[in-house]
DNA sequence: CGCAACATTGAGAGCCATCAAGCAAAGTGG
DNA sequence: CCACTTTGCTTGATGGCTCTCAATGTTGCG
């Protein structure tokens, strides 16, 4: 679970964390401080990273793969609340117990801080703490532009908008999409059943938005017509 | 649009805003600093309170009245985010810009605090910094209800969900509901048409869990079955 | 090759949106 | 005081989008 920082490892990490919202501000010392604390740990596509209910022992900075975020109802429902990569954060921003369970959506690595030793940290290095409340407020955007897609769009413009904000992150240059996640994934995020959302990529490649290689692959056509479907910007 | 401070005006601003998770752990003196930069705005029922993309300039504790937090897009969609009162926050955990509008409901007052004002003293006093935090991951909690609610919920559950919410900020006690909001603010909070809220209401009334003496008024007959559509506790 | 997992497509049903009418309460003016 | 209007809520009829159930196609693996 717990693998040595290996040269290459360490450097990844570093530079994951100091490139990252969180070290905003911070001097070369303060990163290495937070650096210390931190451990790089593995899970495999599947594994559960954090678990929802459950009290806050971590914070997570995903280094490589990607994950999924998600809410569970008694009632077996599933609402996927974000997808992550590199770059991204997780348990952040959270009260004494996780809001939400996390699953290895491939296999990943994510640099692990204890919460016991990131806090007294946080109080004694006011930009890193000034960046905790400026994450807060980057998933508190995501969360409205989530529940606004939700309930008010329809299928098709609903999957539009996961697509721009896949492309947004990867830099809007970037036309060449990988979706790592699965379709029930999708559709959980989206609010969807598995099916409307397959139907709802075959609506966007019948109008010539996109081009899906694969399942796993998507080529934004026209990147026009998803931002007018997404409405954003 | 800025009333005087009445003696009895005054003494439910300081009730309110010391009962509030703002003050949690504040000493009078540092509740009477807060206050000090305060000013309560008197807002007619339909009135502005902030806008969406605007500089964030001032942060809002209601005192009376019930107000609407909504996000708007260019399409004319509407989702509305939040219904507020007494006790609630407006403006805090939010960037540089405001994420959202707010309107009054009905006439309303708001204890208004000048950001430029109001940061310095959450630096000078750590536990109202700490509050700040809290007020976040309370509103965070708040969104993922939401979006889990409107992404996995049908018309009637939804509906339960919000009547839920309603019943639990008065005191779970409290078993008889007014609603000062329309139905169509109802509707695009639960992300449905106005005719299908109405029917929604139709519905938890045919199925004895609500009783509507009037469209602003809900009786709450059985509230096992409110939580068990709500899927909540 | 067979099997398993995942994605796509089809057919039909159901829930919700749309369009429309009816009803109740509050405000206005004669 | 009473038409008349306005506003908001409810209910009905119909259509369409999405869900459900089912079959087929594709890919990867033992």
């Amino acid at each position: 679970m717990t693998s040595p920082l290996h040269s290459d490892s360490a450097a990844l990490c570093r530079q994951t964390l100091k490139s990252s919202d969180l070290c905003r501000g911070l001097d070369e010392r303060a990163v290495d401080q937070l650096l210390s604390i931190g451990r790089l740990r593995d899970y495999r596509a599947g594994a559960q990273i954090l678990c929802q209910g459950s009290p806050v022992d971590s914070l997570f900075l995903p280094v490589t793969g990607s994950q999924r975020v998600e809410r569970s109802g008694a009632a077996g429902q599933r609402q996927v609340l974000a997808f992550l990569q590199r770059g991204d954060y997780l348990g952040f921003s959270t009260g004494d117990h996780y809001l939400y369970s996390a699953y290895a959506i491939e296999d990943s690595q994510l640099l692990n801080f204890p919460v016991g030793r990131f806090q007294p940290l946080a109080e004694q290095l006011p930009p890193l703490r000034d960046n905790l409340g400026r994450i807060a407020n980057q998933v508190l955007a995501r969360l409205i532009d989530h529940l606004f897609a939700i309930g008010q769009k329809r299928a098709h413009a609903r999957l539009a908008f996961l697509l721009w904000q896949l492309a947004e992150r990867n830099g809007s240059a970037d036309r060449l999409l990988r979706l790592p996640m699965r379709r029930i994934d999708i559709a959980d995020y989206l609010g969807l059943t598995l099916e409307t959302t397959s139907r709802a990529f075959s609506r966007l490649r019948d109008d010539g938005v996109i081009a899906t290689p694969d399942a796993q692959q998507v080529h934004i056509l026209d990147h026009r017509a998803l931002i007018a479907l997404a409405e954003v910007q």
